[in-house]
Formats: structure tokens, sequence, C-alpha cells
DNA sequence: GCCAACGTTGGC
DNA sequence: GCCAACGTTGGC
């Protein structure tokens, strides 16, 4: 099994959506080193870091597993949708996939970004490395078992 | 709103 | 293939 962390900005899809609808499907991602992970790496049973950036209080929101792996995200050839890609409607198929998550339990009160930067134990991750805009990333068994212990 | 640190695009 | 210009991310 493994463990991820993956970005969202709540004005767009927050936990509190998520938890209400009880799942979510991971569209929208436009960028290739993330889509990789999604296609090549999640497998089901996967657990997630559900993380709120771009936001007051930026930090990780609650927990989630894998509930389905990757598949095409229709998005890409939907015109209408901001996350419509012209390259996809011209090859025919879409070029990005999605994962299916289901939500675990939420963090109270999020496990802020600025509480995870004083923690030795996870001065490591991914997160907090200058420049990593990754909107997916892995995490260490360690680091995911020190949070969920924590929070 | 600022801006550092990227990733992508496109002319050559 | 190079690389300048441009766009995006995301904390502050």
């Amino acid at each position: 099994m493994r463990y991820w962390l993956m970005k969202t900005e709540p004005d767009v899809f927050s936990w509190e959506q998520f938890a209400e609808k009880g799942k979510a499907s991971w569209d929208g991602v436009r960028n290739y080193q993330a889509r990789n992970f999604m296609r090549d790496d999640f497998k089901v049973g996967d657990k997630v870091l559900f993380y709120h950036s771009s936001c007051p209080v930026p930090g990780i929101a609650g927990i989630a597993t894998v509930s389905r792996e990757a598949y095409p995200d229709p998005t890409a050839l939907d015109v209408s949708s901001e996350y419509f890609d012209p390259a996809s409607q011209k090859s025919g198929a879409s070029r990005w996939v999605m994962v299916d998550l289901v939500p675990d339990r939420a963090f109270y009160p999020v496990a802020s970004l600025a509480e995870i930067r004083e923690i030795p134990e996870l001065s490591s991750m991914l997160l907090l490395k200058t420049g990593q805009r990754l909107s997916i990333q892995p995490v260490t068994e360690r680091e995911f078992q020190f949070i969920t212990t924590r929070w």
C-alpha cells in the first residue's frame, strides 16, 4: 500500500463537499508528473492526505482511500469544461486520467501547513520543499503514520 | 496583490 | 534541440 498527498482548492472542491458526497472523482489534473502517479502507481486501498491549498489556512483536512484506479478523465474532451484540453480532442482520446476516492476521516482542526513545518519528523516532506508545486505527491509511510497519529 | 519557482509553448 | 517568453501554482 502507498501513501499520497493530493491538493485541492477548497473554493473549488473542499473536504466538506467530499464528505457530504461520500466520493470524489479526481478530475482536472493537467500535469504529467501528477498524472503519471495516478496512472502508474495509484492502487485501490492506497491512503491519501486531502490537502487544502490557496486558502486562509492551508493544510491537511482529512484522509481518504483510493476506491478506483486510473481511468480517462472525460473533462478533457468536454468543451464546456474549464479542464477542456484541445490536444485530447484532436487525438480523439483524453490524455488525462483520474482516480476515485472515498473519505476516511476528517482532521479537527486541520493539520495546518504552519504546524507541519514545525515538526522535525516531517521536515523532509515534499510539501515543504521550496518550489514543489506538484498537486499529487508521494508521502512516506512514516510521514503518514506520524500525521495520522498526531491528528 | 506580490513574486519565486517552476512547467509549457513555440520560433528558430 | 535550444531557450526566451509566457502561464501557473500557491504561500504570504
